[in-house]
DNA sequence: TTTAATATTATGTGCAGACATAATGTCAAT
DNA sequence: ATTGACATTATGTCTGCACATAATATTAAA
């Protein structure tokens, strides 16, 4: 008596078959049903399995119209945002990091417009430089809404890098990240690096419902990579 | 008569009790089947918003432990990777490609070892400056290895782009991507900017299965912004 | 021919129950 | 105290069924 069909076994099979080209990109697959018959399962069985499938975008599945292969597969790469003490001790080095500037200031106006607010109101500017075994790793720039994190004023910002502070008390948030190349122009001081370098920047934004929260703009030393896997 | 509970329903109130830290970082939620009787629903109903905010990183669950709110929810970004020519419709503009170079040749070390070929295979290399509205977008410079892919060298590549052909006929396949900034050094010339300009990368390397497909790295031009959300 | 009403169909989701599985906890024997 | 056997428990998943929903196909009416 053979062991029931696991709706992992149903994915696997399905993406042999796609991969394979049994199912080429385009192609209308079997409907659930006839699938169940075939794997000799449940119908949620297959079911779970395309849907899974599906949310990786390599299969189009629509009500009535059935499942195909995608066309496109627009690839889906998932990148891991850790926090920037855990992502250097991952790598086996000492994370240090100096508190450059911290003060309550206007922010500029590519600030405000980025995080939606149209009066001036005063923020809370830090300048954070983390290092990796004594050496600049990336430079942290941040600008918070005092008004969104009751606390952070009287926080040991000095102790806690601003970062973690926030992931441990700033309620869950959705924001908006974006990444990109600059030149290092006056950041290199800091960074040790030249002005012309080429260096790697992240800028996220986030917001708590509707009210903004923080803005923090990440410059990373020369060389830096970041990784991931489709 | 009111209506089912649905999984979606599950799942919203759960995200806002995490987020109203009703249920703090690292507190124990209760069990599924205590969950199943507050909501009055079923077991699995539950069971699936569990699962779907676990695999967000949001919930932390273990057999027999329960399930956790993360400590440290890691924020996971998914980033799409567009077809080139899809990306640069999608914003409007009309895309064109030239097909700078294209000829088998040794691949340098740097690419063989990213490749993990041991011996000297000659690879097809071809560089490729992709056109958004007539002005340079991003310079595409692929090797490929046409053991993994037959036809590849009879494909009209002057007509539609290696990107393109590649996804529509190689099998899908697993590989990694990385990001960084560079100089934009010789590639300036196609690109139309300095030598010293700062550029995004973006390096892909492909398989499928053991077998090494090809290599690609694009270097945008000048401004270039990669935009997620989480 | 076009449009509107209706039937059909594949996926989407809920339910109750059952058993599997992986941790953890308990307790006895050493 | 340590080890090992065993019970316990929360999640993991399968089943079979029902009904919901969205999209398509068909048919009838204009």
């Amino acid at each position: 008596m053979s062991q029931p069909t696991t709706y992992r076994d149903v994915k696997a099979e399905v993406l042999r078959r796609i991969r394979a080209r049994v199912w080429p990109p385009g192609a209308l697959i079997p409907g659930e049903e006839s699938l169940a018959r075939e794997f000799d399962c449940a119908r949620s069985t297959v079911n779970r399995a395309l849907r899974e499938l599906a949310e990786t975008g390599l299969l189009d599945r629509r009500r009535k119209a059935g499942t195909r292969v995608s066309l496109n597969p627009v690839r889906r790469a998932t990148l891991e945002i850790p926090v920037i003490r855990q992502e250097i001790e991952a790598s086996g080095a000492t994370h240090r990091h100096m508190l450059l500037e911290c003060r309550v200031a206007e922010a500029p106006l590519a600030v405000r417009a980025r995080l939606g607010l149209e009066d001036s109101l005063p923020l809370l500017q830090m300048q954070t430089l983390h290092l990796a075994d004594d050496r600049p790793y990336l430079l942290e720039d941040r600008w918070v809404n005092p008004d969104a994190v009751p606390g952070i004023l009287d926080a040991p910002l000095d102790r806690i890098s601003a970062n973690e502070w926030l992931v441990q008390n700033a309620a869950l948030t959705y924001g908006d990240i974006e990444f990109s190349a600059v030149a290092a122009g006056p950041a290199g001081e800091a960074l040790a690096c030249a002005a012309d370098a080429a260096l790697f920047m992240v800028e996220r934004t986030t917001w708590q419902g509707v009210q903004p929260i923080t803005y923090v703009r990440l410059l990373y030393a020369p060389g830096y990579r970041m990784k991931t896997v489709i």
